[in-house]
DNA sequence: GTTAGCATGTAAGGAGTTACATGATTTT
DNA sequence: AAAATCATGTAACTCCTTACATGCTAAC
């Protein structure tokens, strides 16, 4: 979930582990709270080790000594070998791609996805959360003499928000199939808008 | 977490693993996947060596050889000082008791709560959900310029999935001022249901 | 020149998962 | 008696957190 996030918010543009933090924070701050510093930095070395990612900043990385940032800083850009990892961590679709968290990952780069793949997404996300409706009405509807008023009141809202977000997904969906974008009218460029040659790099 | 919901349902009544696993699916549905064994047995282990829960039911334990259940089975009991333990973790709160998990745990055993502590903590929550709604409320208009379409979609339903939870303490906060028990006229008792002898203060 | 906040990191540990191993009971 | 399902457990691992330690940079 992070590795796939962090590649997508360096793909957009070389940061450092702080910005990184708050870029993911407002990002993501639907599906989580912002990651401790205890995660992040571990996990950019790790990113860095299997050549996903490159450090530069300070006295010890290859170029740019006092250049891009000020010192002290670590600013980390993404590789080509981490721009295919992206894409395979956001093209593959395991069972955690469809929790809450792994869904809301993939769909925050949804720009970066292709339609079909957007479209597997969304209907293995609508089917998950038609799993767990059913099961909140199984509960409603043949437990709910066992089960005290508050228990109750909570699945119901379960269920509420279960039943909404289906709506949700099937009119994405829809819009997908006719090729608009997210409540607006039509996307000016069909997925990937990044890529092709160095568009918003050298900052 | 685990083990507040452990303790509430053996309060209820004893079980054994397998049963408390599908227990804890139906009541906490709403909240998160079944629980792992991996998770189950070791906590139920844990649980006893601190003293709030007896297990029973083949050769090793002390009572009850054949007869509450089937050999092989091991039947768990919640003790007082479980109950004690289960008293204290359903009243006390920290952070963690406004996330998802905490919150839907809490309110699972409402019913168990006094309605002092249930004010509390929906207090709490709402405070909670109301400050990721401001976050979100400034993201999406400070910076819905220099985001796509489909990430501004995803705040856009993540804002109104907290302005409905806002909503929906609001009212169970009302109806708790107000004495009545959640989408029903009224409850024929105040809290604590089960426990019959003396009521949980002692100590 | 000292405080506040930016920035990077490490160590220890919590809370859970998956995969595996095993055996008892019920159904076919 | 074979297959399915109920039932208990362990080992290794993942992903994340908190608490701590440290140094740089800007503001007062």
């Amino acid at each position: 979930m992070l590795e796939l996030a962090i590649l997508g918010l360096l793909q957009e543009a070389p940061m450092h582990g702080y910005e990184l933090r708050k870029e993911l924070a407002t990002k993501l701050g639907t599906i989580r709270a912002a990651i401790s510093y205890g995660t992040l930095y571990p996990t950019l070395k790790r990113l860095q080790t299997a050549g996903w990612i490159t450090a530069a900043g300070n006295a010890d990385a290859d170029v740019v000594p006092p250049l891009t940032s000020k010192r002290g800083r670590v600013v980390y850009k993404i590789t080509a070998e981490g721009k295919e990892r992206f894409a395979a961590l956001l093209a593959q679709a395991g069972p955690e791609t469809y929790d809450d968290a792994g869904f809301g990952v993939h769909f925050a780069f949804f720009a970066r996805t292709d339609r079909a793949t957007r479209l597997r997404i969304l209907e293995g996300r609508r089917r998950r959360v038609e799993e767990r409706r059913e099961g909140l009405r199984d509960v409603l509807s043949r437990a709910s003499d066992r089960l005290d008023a508050y228990t109750l009141e909570l699945q119901r809202h379960g269920l509420d928000a279960c039943e909404r977000e289906v709506r949700w997904l099937e009119e994405l969906i829809t819009n997908e199939r006719s090729g608009r974008s997210p409540s607006g009218p039509v996307p000016p460029e069909e997925s990937v808008p990044a890529d092709p040659g160095p568009p918003e790099d050298r900052h």
